[in-house]
This record gives structure tokens, sequence and C-alpha cells, in this order.
RNA sequence: GGGCUCGUGGCUUAGCUUGGAUAUAGCGCCGGGCUUCUAACCCGGAUGUCGAGGGUUCGAAUCCCUCCGGGCCCGCCA
């Protein structure tokens, strides 16, 4: 709703600015305070031709035609601005499209599909508050790019020919495996355990090298010993992103690039290269072209291929099926993916978009699985949720065990995906337990609390024989509704900006504005209790927020609750 | 040392890509509101040299330069 009265500013301005013989490439138009929207063109166009932004904006103003109907109820020339107010029609036809596409509301029509790679986290372990990051950052664009329309495939790119696997499956050849504990921790212990060992007593490493040479070359012993260790971890790990609500559609190994040869066309076509050098017996890409002064290796002097060979053939891979990548990564991946983008391009294959977040770590430092310094998403989400308990018991004291438990979980992980997705992703930040547990004030809570409000009433509508079949959005005068409907038309544009710039927090942003403008709504405007002329039009407005509220909710991966 | 990035009230944070009207919001602090659809709510108040300095511009939190401080990276690891 929000876009399409976007368009028709957009070229009833565009129209006057030609009645009235200027020409501009740019409207300026920017959502403000002062209007719905508002033009900021008059500045720009001033110089050119010699006149105050204030004259120039005056003859625009007396240019612009506002047809019925319109979106546009008025433009106003407030000095060098132009203003922009919604009209009665805007908002009315906001409820009527809100309640006719319901779960599908603001939904956009692009098309295409799209790869998105996120958390691939080594299964060394359980995910830890780092790896959380990025699978929330991710989880949340894939919910964002589908309702933006596209058809989006989540992939998760198991890194199987690395060390540190090869270490977990010498760990698993010699250390106790406790099958008493969540398996990724129980794979953890062995890991760590396994890392110690290898520190303290060196002579065992060949042992390892032995055990990846094996993998390299296929061995199905060590092919079978990988995989247990592999899918022991991944279970763990997908218990995990299952109570977060995170799931994904696809799991890549990696090896799998190495057993179709995929790496060695790859490896082969990078030596054609004319910036390919062969140096000490390795094979390295100048990238100084691409403003890389680091050499990138390719292939081993003993003939093998490196973490980056294997991911430009994914990569090349990923390109044959979908118009869009786009991978989720840590920022100790900013030089490595500018790398691999850099080498595609020479190649004239499809760069990925990739979206970098910052790290999360500790007061004490940065967390690492290796060392055992990390705190598991596990741990973190069973403390929130223990918060979030205590909450409930003291909020609602009639209700019983199972609803404190049920509304406690939901609670308890809408708070952990809020609290992450809220911030920018290029923002790093240092995990603080009390922070952690603490229930921030418009955070997940407030916005399903809002739900559950919005739910309230219609139940109690129902019980009171009140429905909506016929009213007239018309009566809807009030600021706060008035304000409200506003905020539901924004959702769409909110989608749009969100899928264009990968910025998920957007969505968190407006779920929080949208819940506001709601409880604003529920504290100044009575719905059952109002006059008969008012209560139907009242309550679609709450329908209409109800579905709003879960779209939003559900955009950001988040339960929207009947009942807190 | 080099590259990238972040720096906004006591704390956390939006806005920066695309420069415009009084810089966003929360926590905390001070004060007010439940016989009224769930008070996990609402209303009011105090708190800012937008890291520092310079430049570009009619106009800079936003663009450019220098510096300071934090983070990440700089391996024939992943």
């Amino acid at each position: 709703m929000f876009l399409k009265f976007k368009d028709e500013v957009s070229s009833v301005l565009t129209k006057a600015l030609t009645d009235a013989g200027l020409e501009a490439d740019d409207l300026a138009l920017d959502e403000s305070p002062h209007a719905d929207i508002s033009s900021s063109v008059a500045f720009r166009l001033a110089p050119k031709f010699k006149k105050s932004p204030k004259q120039i904006c005056e003859a625009i103003h007396k240019h612009v035609k506002i047809l019925p109907d319109s979106y546009i109820d008025r433009a106003e020339a407030t000095g060098p601005y132009i203003n922009f107010f919604a009209s009665r029609t805007y908002l009315n036809e906001t409820v009527l499209r809100v309640l006719l596409d319901r779960e599908n509301f603001g939904n956009l029509n692009n098309s295409g599909k799209v790869i998105l790679e996120h958390t691939s986290a080594n299964p060394d372990g359980p995910l830890h508050i780092g790896h959380i990051r990025n699978s929330v950052i991710g989880d949340t664009l894939a919910r964002i790019l589908k309702r933006a329309g596209y058809d989006v495939e989540t992939q998760y790119y198991i890194n199987d020919m690395g060390r540190q696997i090869a270490v977990v499956v010498w760990g698993l050849m010699n250390f106790k495996f406790d099958a008493t504990k969540k398996k990724d921790h129980a794979i953890a212990d062995v890991y760590i355990a396994a890392n110690k060992t290898l520190v303290d007593e060196k002579e065992h490493s060949p042992e390892v090298d032995a055990i990846m040479k094996q993998y390299e070359i296929g061995d199905s012993d060590t092919k079978r010993k990988f995989k247990n260790a592999i899918d022991t971890a991944m279970e763990g790990i997908e218990q995990t992103q299952d109570r977060m609500n995170i799931h994904h559609d696809k799991f890549v190994w990696e090896s799998q690039f190495v057993r179709t040869g995929d790496v060695k066309k790859m490896m082969d076509r990078v030596k054609k290269l004319e910036n390919t050098m062969l140096k000490d017996g390795a094979f390295m890409v100048d990238l100084k072209e691409a403003g890389i002064e680091k050499p990138l290796v390719i292939q081993r002097s003993d003939g093998t291929s490196l973490y980056t060979t294997r991911d430009l053939a994914y990569h090349e891979w990923k390109a044959t099926q979908c118009d869009r990548m786009i991978d989720i990564l840590g920022a100790d991946h900013k030089l490595i993916s500018s790398q691999l983008k850099a080498v595609l391009r020479i190649l004239g294959l499809r760069e990925p978009e990739v979206v970098i977040f910052e790290f999360v770590s500790l007061p004490e430092g940065s967390m690492s699985t290796r060392r055992g310094v990390f705190i598991s998403a596990d741990e973190l989400l069973d403390e929130v949720k223990k918060a979030a308990y205590s909450e409930v018991s003291k909020k609602r004291p009639e209700t019983d065990e199972e609803f404190r438990q049920k509304v406690a979980e939901f609670v308890s992980i809408g708070a952990v995906r809020y609290d992450i997705v809220r911030v920018s992703p290029e923002k790093a930040t240092t995990f603080d337990w009390a922070e952690a547990v603490d229930f921030e004030k418009q955070g997940s809570p407030f916005i399903q609390y809002a739900h559950a409000r919005a739910c309230s009433i219609i139940k109690n509508a129902k019980d009171e024989g009140i429905t909506f079949e016929e009213f007239d959005a018309g009566v809807l005068l009030e600021d706060q509704e008035t304000a409200l409907i506003k905020k539901l038309a924004g959702f769409e544009n909110a989608i749009d900006t969100a899928a264009r710039e990968l910025k998920p927090n957007l969505i968190a942003i407006y779920a929080r504005e949208l819940a506001d403008a709601f409880n604003q709504f529920y504290r100044y405007v009575p719905v059952i209790s109002a006059e008969p002329e008012f209560r139907a039009s009242r309550l679609a407005l709450v329908e209409c927020s109800r579905i709003v509220l879960a779209n939003a909710l559900d955009t950001l991966g988040i339960v929207a609750p009947e009942s807190m």
C-alpha cells in the first residue's frame, strides 16, 4: 500500500515538475515526521535555476494535480519542502487489503531462485552464541526474501575436508564418547580433549595427517568414520536450530566437489589464467588488480586442494541452479570472501552477495570451540528460558505449569532471536549474561504481547457476539487509529527495503514500531465497549493489527502467541 | 606494519549506501496512570561537542582527508 502511495507521489511530482518547466533525476522523496512523504527536491534545483528553494517549491506546488480517489490527500509547500499527505482512500483500502490478503499481506512479487547459505559451522561441537548470530541473520533474511517473492533455498555447507574434522575422527578413535550428553556437546568434549593431547604429545600429529589423506583419496572405512562423526555432531546442531525455528533445505558436503572432480576442473581452469603462477610447486593467483596484495594459493605443492579451491567449485555449482547467491559470513571471512569473489570475477563466473556480520566475543576475549572457550546456544536458551519462566510465573500466577513452560519457551526463543536481529550485522558485540537474560522492554516479548492482546480482544468480541462482517473503515478517525493504519500499510515497504538491502534488522524495527502503534491504540481507543457505529470497524482494525503483527513476527521467525 | 570495519546521552542502539526541517528508540534515572478489551502496557521529564580535528557544500551524524580508540584479518589452516 505504501509502495503504491509512493509511486503516486512520484508520478504526481514528476508531472508537476514538468509542468513547472523543471526537471530532476532524483525526486528526493523521504518519509518524514512532518508528512507521510516529503520531497526536498527544491534544494537540488535551486542552484540550477537560480531561484531560492522556497520559490522553486512554490512553483512546483502550484502545478501539483491530485486525481480523485488518489492515495494522496493533499500536497503542501512548507518552506523548501513539498509535503504529501495520505488520503482516506489510502487508509480504507489498507484495511480492506489486510483483511483480504491476511497471512500474505506484505508479500511482494519479485521472482527468481535464491540460494542462501548460512550458519555452516564446522561440525566439531555445538553452535555457540557467535554461530547463532549467523543463523538468525540468515534465517531471517531467508524469510524476508520469501515474502519478497523469491524462491529461497537455504543451504548449510559442511566443511568436512578440514583438519578439525580429522581431529574429531581421531578423537573418537582415542577418547570416550559420552553418550549421555547431547551429541554435539559430546563431540566437542572429544574434540577439545583431542586438541589438547595433540598439543601436548606432538607424536600423534602424523596420525591425523594420515586420516586426512585417507579421506581425500576416498578410503571407504575412513569415509564411514567421517560420516559417523559429522552426522553425530549435525544431529545436535539441527536440534538446536529446530528449537530456534531455523531449518536448512539442503546440507552440502564440501567433499562432494572433490569426489565429482569439480575441484580438479576448477584448479585446471584457474591454472590457465594469466594471473596464476607456480611457486615452490604450489599454484597461486595474483589478485593485485582486484586490490588484494596477498596471492591466493589454490593448489598445494603436494597437489591437494585447499578450502578456497573447494569453495570456488561450490560457488560455481551453486550458480548453475539459482539467480542469486547470498552468503552469510563472519567477519573473519572478509578477506577470504573477497579473494573468492575476485577469482570468480576473473573466471567470468557469478559472484555471491556476501553479508558479513561482526564477532560476538566474551568479556574475556574471543570464543574458540577448540579450546573449549565458548557459550553454547543451548546454554543461552536454557538460561533465558529460566528467566522467562520466572517472569510468566510472576505475571500470570493463576496459570498452570504447562502454560508457563510453553510461554517461557516461545518468549525465550523470541527474545534471543530478536536481540540478535535488532542490531545491525556490522556491529561487534560483547556477550553479557546479565543483559542476555534481561527482558528488555520493546523487545520480542513486547511485540508478542501486543499480538496476544489483539487476540484477546477478538476472542472477547466473539464471546459477546460482536462481528466485523459489516464495517466502514472511514469511521476510524482517531489519531491512534490513523497512525496504526499507516503503520500497517508500511509493512510491504519494510519487506521491500530489507530484501533489497539485505538488512534483517529493519523488520525488527518495523515490528517494534507496529506493536508500539497498536499499544497506543489499545490504551486510548476502546473496542468492545465502543458505541455500535465504531465497534465493528475497530474490531476490524484489531484483526488487521493481529494479522500484520503475526506476519512481522513470522518474518522474524518468532511465535505469535494467542495468550501469554 | 598493512588492509577492512566500528565509534551516536550512564549503558545498548536507529539513521550513514542515496547529505536536507527539532538526531531514533529502549534500558537505567525522576514523576504519573490498573473498579475500564491481559500493566510483559501507557503518559510526562532530565540526559547528546553524533570519537577528535580539518575539508567539500546553501546545508554534514551522513561525503573526503588526518589522527585517536575498539574489533577482525594478513598460513601451501578452515
